[in-house]
DNA sequence: TTAAGGAGCATGTAGACAGCATGTC
DNA sequence: CTACATGCTCCTTAA
């Protein structure tokens, strides 16, 4: 189909993807056309990554618009959703406005209702639902990206039901579901009453084969020699291979260190097609990897890099994660070796695709479990970059005959999993039931049970009555932490919840209870409104209410890490006698009870929320980022994911206390700041200068400056003595509100000689440590 | 004497969304 | 119910 067919674009969209090269729409393109994509008809795409699924949402989206609507598009990662706005900002050009939402890239719910195109995760929209943007309702035609993560359990369930009241709240809304080729993508286009395009088409061929010996053998049957030289790796022969043809390649592991370790090998491999030009923008890229966290772990990646090769896992910062992929989109790396984050990321294509490790370690499997067959093609479809490549290739390793045979079988020949619905899961169902009586989609039992009846669970659910079984249990439980009321209907009984209850039985209570009013407490609406599990509501409401003194900064990190929106540290082997012993020393602090010893499980839990609690205390206590990560054998970007994490939690908490009017408000504040910007209790004052951070805020501190006053009274000289330049303390000072902040011909002034206050005698390799935190760190040490 | 290489053993294991209001070194 | 790469120590071997 031509381009100047399509109709019912806004002016100028045409003439804009002409500009971009594109003529002739892809196939899957025209099918989801004939479909109904541009008429506002409803549809599920299931095609491959890559071949040009972005193309439907943008056409779908420009003629909803087009005819006077609105559209939402659905991405599953923050990141994403800045290369979808980007992608879609070019629109702008023929009067397309676009906004993106995210939870730390914020906009105001007004400024969204103005746009055309709005781009959002899927936990951020089930957020605008619960506190009502009002613009929701106008919304003509949402997008959601790689629908297929509904399988997902932790994430599933959250756009599964986004999803449902996305329809519920506007009846007529066109839905575009973009989907990665899946088992059941007609089941999931029945759920949302769609039309189907399910096809196989790639813009470039895909070859997917087998390396095994010297041979690389391929599922057309044509065979391609790939020998391994000497005592190199298997993947390290196939990068080569394809180097020398000028391809990239991506690889992945099952593990960090993995990762890690192959990318210093390749790099060796790398490092041998590297041109001059190149070797010096690599070098700067490793500068700028250096300067963006000085730990081990950045360290060895910047020595990846000058070679032309690199890892990538979760644990680098974004910053990082953002360099690598880049340049190995600009071609400057020629090799990655990742986790399976890149897969599910932004689109980072290679000429050739690694698959190396195909069993990952699964406690609940016993041991190595085999990949999903879905998840492997996922990083098989990252093969082959449109316009660039011929076509690509996806390899996996085979190290016997066995081997290569089954892997074939498994996943070369094999059709991906069905996608199934986690919503029954308990975790699951309680967070959106409670959302979902409390922001008014469901006042009674019936109603409520009638809306999970619009869920993709209830289409696929064999099991009758297990719904409303857990949905049962799930009401039990919020009611009796007081985050919702129930009035009418039969006063439930013990044996209502059990599990045990016969479809008959359940379709008596059923009717009894069919009236049952529901509503939300004004703590459970806070709770809803704050995003917080309930259980994570649960234990923070209660480890406050327990807390009869002032809770420590210690105490209260420990009480958000124990918490199920927290992803706890793993406890390392001897490290439960590391942190059994901080537990007996700081027991008095922790808050809520803590489980018995003998309880294994919930002791080990127990003690990982304690480590994770400490981690935070000594980022709270200015640690260095080098020293914390060491210790805890975490990269950067574990330690701000966690920080990030416990400053959201904070925040919740501080509105927690708040609403049951807990005495402990200030010290949830303070503790909160103090790991926002990880200082000690007394540079909390001075860090809320527009351009102090925790390093300048200490060495004022030292200096005698303690806080914002001083800086406007202080002897210029002894400020410039504890910054480095001139520049940066005039601007400094301008935001302190000094009235003259300039500091020409001002000469820094060493030693206390600035007079008024005298500089702390502290060195700063011993960062003070505050109130309590002292004692532990001579014990604890560098463990 | 030393460096390199191999056997044997212990070790540990992927990912990252959310409130609110603005800015680190 | 299931594995496997890594990196250490300790030892052997070749120069």
């Amino acid at each position: 189909m031509n381009l100047e067919e399509l109709s019912g674009l806004p002016p100028g969209a045409i003439d804009h993807f002409q500009r971009e090269g594109i003529e002739e729409l892809y196939p899957p393109q025209a099918a989801a056309v004939e479909a109904g994509a541009t008429d506002g008809d409803s549809l599920v795409a299931a095609v491959p990554t890559a071949s040009g699924k972005t193309m439907i949402a943008a056409l779908s989206m420009l003629s909803a618009i087009e005819r006077g609507g609105k559209a939402l598009y659905i991405v599953p990662l923050r990141a994403l959703a800045s290369e979808k706005k980007a992608e879609f900002e070019a629109y702008e050009e023929f009067g397309v406005t676009v906004g993106v939402t995210t939870g730390n890239y914020e906009s105001t719910s007004e400024w969204l209702a103005t746009k055309d195109i709005i781009v959002a995760t899927s936990e951020k929209v089930d957020s605008l639902v619960r506190n009502g943007a009002d613009w929701l309702s106008d919304l003509t035609c949402v997008v959601s990206d790689e629908v297929h993560l509904i399988d997902d359990r932790n994430r599933g369930p959250t756009l599964e039901v986004t999803l449902a009241k996305l329809r519920r709240l506007n009846p007529g809304m066109q839905v575009v579901a973009l989907s990665a080729t899946v088992g059941n993508a007609d089941e999931i286009a029945d759920w949302l009453d769609a039309a189907l395009v399910d096809t196989d088409w790639r813009p470039i061929d895909l070859q997917m084969g087998v390396h095994y010996g010297n041979a690389l053998n391929f599922d057309d049957g044509s065979t391609h020699e790939v020998p391994v030289e000497g005592s190199e790796k298997q993947e390290a022969a196939l990068v080569r291979d394809i180097l020398e043809e000028g391809g990239s390649s991506l690889v992945f592991v099952n593990s960090r260190r993995n990762a890690e370790a192959a990318a210093r090998r390749l790099g060796q491999v790398a490092t041998r097609e590297i041109s001059d030009d190149e070797r010096a923008e690599l070098a700067g890229l490793a500068e700028a990897i250096r300067e963006d966290s000085d730990t081990e772990t950045s360290a060895d990646l910047a020595d990846c890099v000058e070679q032309g090769s690199a890892f990538h896992h979760a644990g680098l910062s974004s910053t990082q994660r953002t360099i690598v992929e880049d340049a190995f989109r600009d071609r400057l790396l020629k090799v990655i070796s990742a986790t399976p984050t890149l897969a599910a990321g932004v689109n980072t294509p290679a000429r050739r695709v690694i698959v190396r490790d195909w069993r990952r370690f699964d406690p609940s499997a016993g041991g190595m479990a085999p990949l999903d067959v879905l998840e492997v093609h996922q990083m098989m479809g990252r093969a082959g970059r449109p316009g660039l490549d011929p076509y690509g290739e996806a390899v996996l390793l085979a190290k016997s005959h066995e081997d290569s045979q089954e892997l074939f079988d498994r996943y070369i020949w094999a059709d991906p999993e069905p996608v199934r619905s986690k919503l029954a899961a308990e975790p699951a169902l309680r967070t959106h039931v409670l959302a979902t009586i409390a922001s008014g989609f469901a006042r009674t039992r019936e109603e409520l049970l009638e809306f999970l009846e619009a869920t993709l669970y209830a289409s696929q659910s064999t099991e009758a009555g297990r719904l409303e079984t857990v949905t049962e249990t799930v009401l039990q439980y919020l009611e009796s932490n007081d985050f919702i009321e129930r009035e009418g209907g039969t006063e439930p009984t013990d044996d209502a919840a059990s599990a045990f209850t016969s479809a008959a039985d359940l379709a008596t209570q059923q009717s009894s209870q069919g009236d049952e009013r529901l509503e939300a407490t004004s703590l459970g609406h806070t709770v809803s409104r704050l995003y917080l599990d309930p259980m994570s509501a649960a234990e923070i409401v209660h480890g406050l209410e327990d807390a009869d003194e002032r809770p420590t900064a210690l105490g209260l990190y420990q009480l958000v890490s124990r918490t199920p929106d927290m992803y706890e540290l793993y406890l390392r082997s001897g490290e439960d006698d590391t942190f059994g012993e901080l537990f007996y020393e700081r027991e008095a602090e922790l808050l809520g009870d803590a489980p018995s010893e003998y309880e294994d499980d919930r002791f080990e839990d127990w003690l990982a929320a304690l480590k994770t609690g400490k981690l935070l205390a000594d980022w709270a206590s200015e640690d260095d980022e080098d020293r914390l990560t060491e210790r805890y054998k975490i990269g950067p970007g574990d330690l701000r994911g966690k920080v990030d994490t416990a400053e959201w939690l904070l925040g919740a908490a501080e509105s927690l206390a708040a609403e049951i009017d807990s005495e402990w408000t200030v010290a949830v504040r303070e503790a909160r700041a103090r790991v926002e910007h990880g200082v000690g209790e007394e540079l909390l004052e001075l860090v809320s200068v527009g351009g102090v951070g925790r390093k300048r805020a200490r060495r004022l501190y030292e200096v005698g400056i303690e806080e914002p006053a001083d800086l406007r009274s202080a002897d210029k000289g002894v400020i410039l003595s504890a910054l480095k330049g001139a520049k940066t303390a005039e601007t400094i000072l301008e935001n302190a509100g000094r009235e003259d902040p300039s500091m020409d011909g001002v000469e820094p002034v060493t030693s206390a000689s600035g007079g008024d206050t005298a500089a702390s005698s502290r060195g700063s390799e011993t960062p003070a440590a505050s109130e309590r935190d002292d004692d532990s760190q001579s014990s604890l040490g560098d463990f």
